[in-house]
DNA sequence: AACTCTCGCAACCGCCCCTCG
DNA sequence: TCGAGGGGCGGTTGCGAGAGT
């Protein structure tokens, strides 16, 4: 007696999402907001899985997202933050908000873990195999101190504006969601009429997010996400992670977790000793495992 | 020009955790 | 307190595009 299936096996589409699936679930969503996943499918007719439309959502139709052309910081921040988190993609992305963690997930297996292969094999070929304890540690240290400002950069730029983007500084990041978001949706239209024989998979007009990226367009009513009461308020939801734990702790209601409230601390040093304590023998536990 | 290989990425699968009745 | 169900997450797969031969 295995679990019972997500959602019935028969009947429901599998593979690319077609434009027109795409706009029926943008539109509930922005109707009725994210969650209750469960009811997406029987409310919009649409023959989908509820996973498959979450998934749909989160890695693709959110707003704000930001797909590809990932910056050399954004390497090196996910380089370190996965050194210190592991394979823990959701959390790694809530320190990017307006990446995926399916997309950093992508990134990482197909891009960086081959560029940290070739320095670790040329190293592993040019000195010893296994160095000391107190080596490696010292090695992870320098490592930690490389994430930590790493990430101070990261959140310092993020005051200015989510990770390094190239709009208004004098946007907020919720408008700049908006904004970001209202271009990818407004570019729907644009890549339905795709001709058919350039589209991806079985459907017959699906554009690829390259084809959705390289097309330019206005904003169109579909987009208008700020001005909704619906939960969502798309903008709002895509950064939150990270600027609702700041905003939760200078009002002083949650407080950081470790890592964060170590990052926040003075460049000076004025770390606890305990506190980094505890993070390098997770990072160490990490490593091992 | 045709074929094969490799790469990149969207989407699926299945496990785990959390919430709610 | 416990079980069922929904959602979240990480690993994996499938397929189209582009490069190489």
């Amino acid at each position: 007696m295995g679990r019972p299936p997500c959602c019935d096996k028969e009947g429901v589409k599998k593979g690319p999402w077609t434009p027109e699936e795409d706009l029926i679930l943008v539109s509930y969503v922005q109707d009725h907001g994210p969650g209750n996943w469960r009811a997406v499918p029987a409310n919009t007719g649409l023959m989908r899985c509820s996973k498959s439309c979450r998934l749909r959502w989160t890695n693709y139709l959110r707003p704000g997202i930001r797909r590809g052309g990932f910056s050399d910081k954004e390497d090196k921040l996910i380089v370190h933050l996965q050194a210190l988190l592991g394979n823990r993609w959701a959390a790694i992305a809530s320190y990017l908000p307006d990446r995926t963690d399916n997309d950093i997930k992508n990134y990482w297996n197909t891009h960086l873990k081959k560029k940290l292969l070739v320095p670790q094999q040329q190293q592993q070929r040019a000195s010893p195999p296994t160095p000391s304890k107190g080596q490696w540690e010292l090695t992870l240290q320098t490592d930690i101190d490389l994430a930590r400002r790493a990430l101070r950069e990261a959140l310092s730029v993020d005051a200015a504006g989510p990770t390094g983007r190239t709009t208004s500084p004098a946007l907020s990041a919720d408008e700049q969601a908006v904004q970001a978001y209202a271009r990818n949706v407004s570019r729907m239209p644009d890549a339905w009429s795709v001709p058919a024989g350039k589209s991806r998979g079985g459907s017959p007009a699906t554009p690829t997010p390259r084809a959705a990226e390289s097309a330019s367009g206005s904003t169109s009513d579909l987009t208008e996400c700020s001005g909704s009461s619906a939960p969502t308020n798309c903008a709002a939801r895509v950064a939150e992670p990270l600027f609702r734990r700041e905003a939760d702790a200078a009002a002083g209601d949650v407080p950081l977790s470790a890592i964060e409230s170590w990052l926040l601390e003075d460049e000076g040093g004025e770390h606890q000793p305990a506190q980094e304590g505890l993070l390098l023998d997770t990072a160490l536990h990490n490593f091992a495992l």
